[in-house]
DNA sequence: GAGGGCAACGTAAACGTTTTCATCGCTGCT
DNA sequence: AGCAGCGATGAAAACGTTTACGTTGCCCTC
């Protein structure tokens, strides 16, 4: 079907061997074959069979990436973050994602093998048992806010715990008292520090306030609903934390329903500092992960593995600082002028 | 270096052939030894070797695509329309994104040659010429909005037309009178094709007006520069329609920052019905094109190819249509009811 | 002029699979 | 008892490359 290097040698009267020395540049080559052996293969189109190729140089120039779910802008922009950092290090990008299920993560692992250098993982399949059983030893990888025991592999994660904490404290400072958390979906292991946070941050400068944690899903029909059941309470809380921002989205539309103000009657402050958050009104307030940034020192770090450098063949742990990024929905105090803050 | 097949069969005490049939079940192996093997693989982690195995059976189960960009939401919605899709046929995902200039998008194409088993390819640098030169023949190709003048190749298209004639039309039908366009890049095909349906729409209903066109860039940016030379006019135009979503809602900031009220004073209408259009306030008047529904469609033609089902075999050309969102940011005559149209 | 060295080129092995074909032993039938 | 048929298994070819190694021919040097 396919032309391929015989093809090619054939028609140019030389060895394959040839053919390959001509066009990967090796030399050996006379300048006029090599002439030759570049015409008949732009003749012919010519084009070499990566799977072939890098079945024997061992090389796929390819990195494997198993997320989640693509859905959103949190992964959008991850994924862009690892993308141009991809190019940078002339890789592609085998991208596999929702899969439900552990099976389904583990298929989508498995056949990766063979067509990529270094794998990126996040996943919440991915404990050390799952890693274990489905991951060639020897590949190299990079964990993405995965929780694991042991430092068998390298780790980035964004400083849930950190983030958390400046919101809460900010929320404090402008005077709010009553902070309502919302969760993201059960066993998440971001939320579970997150919410940690939120508490321990509560039970630090407010002892003795209860906090006040509503289920959630990380979409914003779930902070849509939590928003509902936020403005029935009573005492109504004057201020809600949710642990991502597309649920405070879903939030803020709740409580404007609802015929109450953000952030007079409620403050709203999220997670992530999706790209939407500062185009909502009022714009949101929120602890900024720099996504892309997160997802560039990930493959970075994978990179540097994969090209052997002994000083990156430690299995590093990299925390990824938040930042605070206060906005429009939790100024009450000087509520016009905070919203330039970004 | 990996656990190979040999290391199975040496260790399972029977033929590499065994072993393949029996790990792919293709019958012919006693259960007896069908279990012994499937021990024996369990135990040393075999994984079978992605690119050899498709080197020889000429299948990959992945599908690369090549996009112009990884940035925001209409990518995001597309990049997830397509993994969708591609799960249920079982197919991986190669991308590979942001090349600029012609010469690394062929070189991108021609890297994924041998590795995937068929294209999906939506590039600026697609005219017939680079395809022809850096496609291998016989290889399954699915085109997204790209122009091409010969139906060498499966096409699947917005229908910019249709979509920007319904804002236009709708605009008008508003009683605004004096309607801005906003371009994109130069040289981008569905920009050309909605900003000639404008022209068109205009000319058709208000013969003799002129049309005011102003240049952008995708960007926000581009279209918050857009909004300032707006309303600085005189006469000042009456409504903008921004060849796509995020233009328009930079045009929004620079329209509020001027004092100026939208729908009010200046309606403003996108294109692309990205997520965030909705959530922006007002909430943004759009041409909605099922983005995540494009990716599908052209991922589900792709596999129809692919699985050589003569049917499907013919170059089709699809069209998706565009959908009329009417939202609040264009909604002069009734403003708030309108923002529940979605 | 013989021999050494080197550049250009070809031969063939190797990468890890799948699959065709042949072999072997067995069963059941005549 | 012999033989056809069949199920289980193994040997080997094939996929399209790269590359180690061998061969050839030439030039240079002594």
């Amino acid at each position: 079907m396919g032309v391929t290097i015989k093809d090619v040698a054939r028609e140019a009267k030389v060895s394959v061997a040839s053919v390959s020395r001509a066009l990967n540049g090796h030399g050996g080559v006379t300048a006029e074959t090599l002439e030759r052996i570049r015409e008949v293969a732009a003749r012919l189109r010519y084009i070499p069979h990566g799977a072939a190729r890098s079945l024997i140089t061992r090389r796929t120039h390819t990195i494997g990436a198993l997320l989640p779910d693509l859905y959103g802008e949190f992964f959008s922009e991850l994924i862009r973050g690892i993308d141009l950092a991809a190019r940078v290090h002339g890789l592609q990008l085998l991208v596999s994602s929702s899969h439900d299920g552990s099976a389904e993560a583990a298929a989508a692992l498995r056949a990766m093998q063979g067509r990529v250098d270094g794998l990126l993982v996040m996943s919440p399949h991915a404990d050390a048992a799952f890693l274990r059983q489905n991951l060639p030893v020897g590949l190299p990888t990079v964990l993405m806010n995965t929780v694991l025991e042991r430092d068998d592999y390298a780790a980035l994660s964004v400083d849930n715990a950190g983030g958390a904490r400046l919101v809460v404290e900010h929320l404090l400072g402008e005077g709010y008292r009553r902070i309502a958390f919302i969760q993201g979906p059960v066993g998440n292991h971001d939320v579970a520090e997150r919410e940690q946070a939120y508490r321990d941050a509560l039970a630090a400068r407010m002892p003795g306030v209860p906090p006040i944690v509503l289920p959630g899903e990380f979409d914003e029909a779930s902070g849509y609903r939590a928003g509902q059941r936020l403005v029935a309470m009573s005492p109504r809380p004057d201020a809600v934390f949710a642990a991502n921002d597309m649920m405070a989205i879903g939030c803020m539309a709740a409580i404007r329903e609802a015929g109450l103000r953000i952030p007079e009657d409620i403050a709203v402050a999220g997670f992530d500092d999706v790209p939407m958050a500062r185009y909502v009104s009022p714009a949101l307030t929120t602890a900024g992960v720099r996504i892309a940034e997160l997802g560039k020192a990930a493959l970075d770090q994978l990179a540097g593995q994969i090209d052997g450098d002994a000083d990156a063949a430690a299995p590093v742990h990299v925390r990824i600082p938040a930042e605070l990024m206060v906005r429009a929905s939790s100024a009450r105090n000087h509520a016009s002028k905070a919203a330039a803050s970004d």
